[in-house]
DNA sequence: AAAATAAACAACCGCCGTCAG
DNA sequence: CCTGACGGCGGTTGTTTATTT
């Protein structure tokens, strides 16, 4: 059965019914804003009638996570998240949601893209790993629930000593397993290392 | 200097798992 | 116990911005 996804059906011509789509303005931005502060966030289909927005539950949702919430960081993705953002997925895969839990004030969002834009084209390879999903396989079976908090403290500083603190990171992965990074010299051929994303000094 | 192309970003869509009625 | 609704997730697309020719 169709589970009432985004999906908004127009056939109604009633105005009551109109859903507003696309690029949220700064009125609604401010909106939104506001009545979190004062309601708090969740329970958004409610939260967005409430509120007055001809908005989605899921689109206020959406938008409140990745771009409205104070604590979001956008842009300036730095190397050490670089670092993370690669290890992770090497180790997780497209688990977008579960690798924003150790960027905090990074979306899955932000990350998913960033991903697709700026590291997924360097890869050669057709296939989204590197190697066979044996170590997949048992990767996943092992970090079932336990997340610790807070993937910075494994990478602290970036420096010559990029391999060090890869290896020293904390991690159920194999040793053997190590066709799942990039070595330092990779990264910079990436061009990944050499600018944060923000400024281009030619 | 303008046009074309590529890259980055924001948002939507459909599916899935969970929970309440 | 069954059905429907909601929140969340990952994939994908459209639009805007930057870079190159």
């Amino acid at each position: 059965m169709d589970k009432k996804g985004g999906s908004s059906s127009s056939s109604s011509s009633s105005q009551d019914t109109e859903v507003r789509k696309g690029p949220w303005t700064m009125e609604e931005d401010l909106i939104l804003i506001n009545y979190i502060a004062n309601h708090g966030e969740g329970v958004w289909n409610t939260l967005a009638r409430s509120a007055g927005l001809k908005r989605t539950g899921k689109s206020c949702r959406l938008r409140w996570l990745n771009y409205l919430r104070p604590d979001v960081r956008r842009g300036n993705i730095t190397p050490e998240e670089q670092l993370l953002i690669m290890e992770l997925h090497a180790r997780w895969g497209n688990r977008w949601s579960k690798i924003a839990k150790h960027l905090p004030g990074r979306t899955d969002n932000e990350i998913k893209n960033y991903w697709r834009t700026r590291i997924q084209k360097y890869i050669k390879e057709p296939e989204p790993f590197p190697r066979q999903n044996s170590e997949l396989n048992h990767s996943i079976a092992s970090t079932s629930n336990h997340i610790h908090e807070v993937g910075s403290e494994g990478i602290e500083s970036y420096s010559p000593s990029y391999a060090a603190n890869l290896e020293a990171f904390p991690g159920p992965l194999p040793t053997e397993s190590n066709d799942n990074f990039w070595s330092i010299e990779d990264l910079w051929s990436m061009q990944l290392l050499n600018n944060d994303g923000t400024n281009k000094i030619v």
